[in-house]
Parts: structure tokens; sequence; C-alpha cells
DNA sequence: TTGAAATCCGACTTCATTTCGTATTTTTGC
DNA sequence: GCAAAAATACGAAATGAAGTCGGATTTCAA
């Protein structure tokens, strides 16, 4: 096993074993989302939720009101704050309850996968491929919640710390099992990956370009993962030349 | 001339020469901000811009009050509503009264340079350098206005998408240069290059890591930069496309 | 200087968020 | 099962910020 050493005073912690680091994320986020007695409540926070999910991706959180919220989940407004003390407080309980289940989706799939590489490149895709396939989730995130400064110490910014956190662990274990070079600063190439594949899914939100946003994705996934190094060692480089003048 | 053909129906347009292209976005983001006919009036809109890009870097948009804004202005409310229809389309405005100055200093810097390269480089490099040298701008612009849904038809959409137009422009000037190969999608490039720099300043806007933000975006640009192809070209001896620019 | 246009500003209106007291439902103790 | 207690639901009323209006004031050009 490769000792990492430690750079800039910051503990590496390499060693922690990817299923426990995976299973803790996996956990942290896929409880339930209040604390009600009653199972009423429960199916109540949920249609508010549902409710919420909509109206504000539909209207964005500022112009949303708390009426039509209410209205669509089919309750007087008050009810809504026996649940969730403001607008704001429920704008950012609405991303957090898909959360779990992203996270849940890459555990699953990712069980299959033995090497960093497989597992980054899985991430990243699934995050696109989940932005996609859940729209009005995604809207709300990326477009209000993910980029704003009300999000000061709040769950939502643990849960999308700990998304950075997964990226920057798998950098690390793909260099302790030398599937890459150690030289380079894990946060600046996680800074990479990840902005590129945010931009590529707020650019789709925004303006539903590229058409085809899944093979946009495993296209600037797969060249932005040539920054790690060689794809396989013993393999001579070489660049790939999609566009050949004849067939 | 190098002759580009247009993919997907867009039309591409390469011949377009680098000085006009950037002084039309100059000039497009550097006019005036209203159309106020008396002195007085042009300096009270400043104040209020400059009040109101305090208070919103401050409290963020939906938490700040007009009436804050009024008074770190020095003038009754309605006086802001004299300027501008509403909360938010002040909001648009004020990210743009320093837009102009991102693009001037641009050009200015960029007069030196001959190389798309270098160029591409700068930019980048300076969209950064910018936003920390105005963090109360680019708190409001990157943390709530550029992903924002909010942003529908309005000028500042105009504005952030000639941003990410000169990166695609100088991509593919570099291509037409042979400055690298023309075998990837320029879309997808500037999705990676654009990506990686932003993701680096919303970071660094929201926890102030890393530490030297001018030193990691030197880093993460060159890495990123490295996609484009090889640093220096010798001579392009061997061109992917036949038939491609001087002989 | 003077009048028309531009601008200023305090009072008022509107509308969404939030609070509160009571009614209703669910759970708990026996 | 049956109260009593706790939890939850909801209408109405309060709060507060955004936005409107029309008369008063200032600017500017002739």
């Amino acid at each position: 096993m490769l000792k990492k050493a430690n750079e800039a005073g910051r503990p590496v912690e390499t060693p922690i074993p990817w299923e426990d680091f995976l299973a803790d994320i996996v956990n942290r986020w896929s409880g339930e989302t209040g604390e009600r007695k009653q199972d009423r409540s429960k199916r109540r926070e949920q249609e508010i939720l549902r409710a919420a999910l909509r109206v504000f991706a539909r209207d964005g959180i500022s112009r949303a009101r708390i009426g039509d919220i209410a209205s669509e989940a089919g309750m007087p407004v008050s009810s809504i704050y026996e649940y969730y003390p403001g607008k704001e407080e429920l704008a950012y309980a609405v991303p957090l309850s898909v959360f779990g289940r992203f996270y849940s989706e890459y555990a699953e799939a990712v069980a299959g996968k033995t090497t960093a590489r497989e597992r980054l490149r899985l991430y990243l895709w699934l995050a696109a491929d989940f932005a996609r396939r859940n729209p009005e989730w995604s809207r709300t995130l990326y477009l209000e919640i993910w980029p704003s400064v009300l999000v000061g110490e709040t769950t939502v910014r643990h849960a999308i710390d700990d998304y950075a956190r997964i990226i920057v662990h798998l950098i690390r274990q793909g260099e302790a099992a030398g599937e890459w070079p150690a030289g380079h600063n894990p946060y600046e190439t996680a800074t990479i990956l990840n902005g590129s594949v945010n931009q590529l899914i707020i650019t789709w939100l925004i303006y539903r370009r590229p058409r085809d946003l899944m093979k946009a994705t495993g296209s600037v996934i797969d060249r932005a993962m040539t920054l790690l190094g060689p794809v396989e060692p013993p393999r001579p480089r070489r660049k790939p030349r999609p566009g050949t003048a004849k067939s």
C-alpha cells in the first residue's frame, strides 16, 4: 500500500476505506427529512416538499409564493409554517430531500467498479445524468441554491461539501493506487473536474444546449480526466483524433 | 484565409478579425448605464448603483431591502423607483455597470499579445483577478446573478453570453492559426476552461480557499489549457484535416 | 429670466410573509 | 376503550417591504 505524505499541513487520510467513506456520506443524507411524530405529518411534509419543488422550479425561489406552494399541496398557508420556519428554510430543505437519492444511486452503481478512475468517471457522469433526470430539482439546486451567498452554515452546504469531498477522495485514491501520478494538487484537479461538469449542467439547464447532454458529458469528462495522467500506464499516449478527413 | 465549415447549422464566422470582434464587445458594454438627461441624475444613478452593489453583496439580493439601499445612497425610497422599475431590474443593472470595466481592462491588457494561447490565458486569468479585486461585484454576479433562472432574456444574460463567446472565439482562433489541433468541439473545450475558472472563483468567494487565488488560478489554467494540445508547435507539419490554412 | 421638461419625495396602496389563538386530530396513560 | 395530553391544523389578523401617485422642486435651454 502506498503511503501518502501530508502536504501543506492538511491531513490527507488516504487510508480511509472507500466503502466506509461512501457509506458514511450516503447515511448522512438518506435520513428522514424531519422529526415528525405522527405518520400523517410525515406524509404532509413530503407533499409540501413536492409542491415546493415544483413551484420553486417554475417561478424561481424569489418569485415563488408560499400561497402557491400551499394550494399546490392542498393545505392552508399557515400549515407550511408548521413545518418550516420560513420560505428560505423551505428552499433549503427541498434539494436536501433529493440529495440522498443521488448518493444512494451512486453507491449502488459504483459497487461493481474497482478502480478509482472508473469510480470517478461514474460519479461525474451520474451527477449530470441525475440532474438531467430530475430537472426541477437540478434547476433549483444548480441555478439558485448551490452558488448562493445565502448558503451560510446550512445543512445544504454540508451536502454540497460532501459532493466535492468525494471527488477529492477519489483523486487521492487513484494516486495511492498508482493509477495516475501524484504530483498535482488534488484540489485543483477536483476544481477542474467539478467545474467542468457543473458548467455543462448549468448551461444545459439554461439554454438546453448541448442538445444531447449525456453525450457531451461523456466527452467532457473523458477529456478533463486525461489531466489525471495516462489512461493505462503501458500504453503509448495517443491523442484522440475523432475528425478523420475521409472514411 | 482559413475557411471553416459550419457545424450544426450554426454560423462559425472565424474570419472576423480579432480586434473588431473584441472592440465590438467592449463598445457594447462600456456605454452609459441609462439615458438620463440631467447631469445630476447621472451622478445620482451612479450613487444608487454603488449603494446597491454594497447592500446586495452584504445581504444577498433577496434579503436586501430597497430601503437600505436608499438610505445608503442618501435618498428616499421612491427616488430609486425613478431610476429602476423594481428591485430585480436594479439587481441586474448592478453587475452590468462593472462588466464594461472588465472588458476594457482586458482589451487594454491583451493589446500586446499576439497568439491565441496568450490571449486566452490572459482572459481566464483576468477574469479571476478582476473578481478578486472587485469582491462585492463578483459576489453578486457569480453567486446570485450568473446562474440564476431569473436571467431570462435580460441584458445581463447577453453580457454573460459574450463572456463565453470570447473563449470560443479564441479557441477557434488558435485552431485557425495552427496553435493547436482542430479535432475537438470548441464548445466542450470552452466549457472546461470556463467551468474550471468559475468553480475556482466561486469556491474562493464562499470559502476563501484557496488562500492565494491567483496562484491557484495560474496553475488551474495551465493544466486545463494543456487540453488544447502541445504548448509549442514548432511547425504545424501535420494537420489532422487536409487542405487547411496556409501551405 | 422663464417656462417646459426632468426630477424629487412624502404619503398612500398593495401584496406576500409571518404570527397567533383556537379547533381538531392523534397519541399516551390507565 | 376512554379520557387527558400532546401534536397538528387552520382562519384571521398583524407585520413589513415593494411599489404607486401627484404635487413640489430643480434643471436647462432659449
